[in-house]
DNA sequence: GTGGTCTAGACCACC
DNA sequence: GTGGTCTAGACCACA
């Protein structure tokens, strides 16, 4: 986690979380990792978890059986990428042809950059 | 203004200035409007036009002269570019070559979204 | 049972159990199904139907005999229908009766809903 | 407040601040007490407060201006309206339908019940 | 063991 | 002044 974010930690998570899911690393109907499992594993406070979990589970991402744990839902892929590609081609794309076109940044220039972010990775 | 972003009212105001200052639509050494000007037209507290304009300064990118009112700096135009094409670059690059990853978007993609952005602004 | 339900799993069970004793499927002193059966029945854990049991004991609904079961109590019948009476009146009928006039919902409006939940389920 | 209902303190509130929308006590667009108001008034902390408000936002029933306070939404009436009625016609009707067909209540007692009601609070 | 709620108190960014 | 986040710690109900 990065603690000096301007993003909240417990969106930070969340995030985590849905990258999770979208690789296919946990599986729908998948049971997640306890709250005070999670909070020793990020050292972050229980509370904290337990708020990403509460945020997760308003947009249907993963569900809760009492007293057992909370679980990724059936349909979580499709709910996780419907919601991230929202929010990119809403809120993203606008603010990035923007900038790049402010920056004279083209979209061969952007190919360019990737392919050293993949690099630099790999 | 965005009273919903998450982004801060000032920072909002700040890049339309920047904005402003690199399409060149205000040159070096003009004045910019006032705050109180800028707070009606805004519909602002002038506390937060106040604030976006020290904020500018510490960048550099504004200037005050005591009783007449701020100016857009000599060098504006550099320090503002160079301060957004470092975000860019450091902040917003990885969140997108991730994000479009994620969502399988390619570049090729990403080329033709612009162009249908470009087409609705036009 | 309804693992999403704000409503505790062994509270559902019981409900169902007083059912059955208030419609007379269940006669006083007749056995009543194990905790296995149940557990497998209902796909709870046996430690859940222990619980409502030990509920249900203590409110003098069902009994034990050591070694061979539950047993619905002689006067189970008239014990359920009070206390169901008793939380009607105290805690449900001031809701709804809140709720409906927030609503605009009339008692002859509530009749018709009746009917039709009534159909339905012919 | 019930501090030992069942029901969680922050939703007790938020039903609170519901049947002020619903009545008309709080218009469309005017501002809510603030957090710290409310905590305050309502002898609760004002974390619990907090997500009061962020539940009810999640609902689209109140907004919330940076830096400013909390809004009724100027939808908020239909919206409230429309949860409620949703959450009476689909938990609470059913139960109600059930639970007065095995004490044997019929509309009509529920009417007189009512009335009975109606007087002892006027 | 699981989650859920609440408190008290801190710190911060923002208007 | 406003909200937002986080922590630490407590207590409880539930499976």
């Amino acid at each position: 986690m990065d603690f000096h974010s301007n993003q909240a930690i417990y969106i930070q998570i969340a995030d985590l979380i849905c990258e999770n899911i979208l690789t296919g690393k946990w599986q729908p109907e998948e049971r997640i990792p306890s709250v005070r499992e999670l909070a020793v594993h990020t050292e972050v406070n229980p509370n904290t978890i337990m708020r990403t979990f509460t945020y997760l589970q308003e947009k249907n991402i993963i569900y809760n059986k009492r007293g057992i744990g909370y679980f990724v839902a059936d349909d979580a892929w499709d709910t996780t990428r419907d919601l991230m590609k929202l929010k990119f081609m809403k809120n993203d794309l606008p603010y990035i042809y923007k900038t790049m076109k402010l920056l004279d940044i083209t979209i061969k220039d952007l190919g360019d950059l990737f392919q050293q972010l993949g690099k630099e990775r790999s």
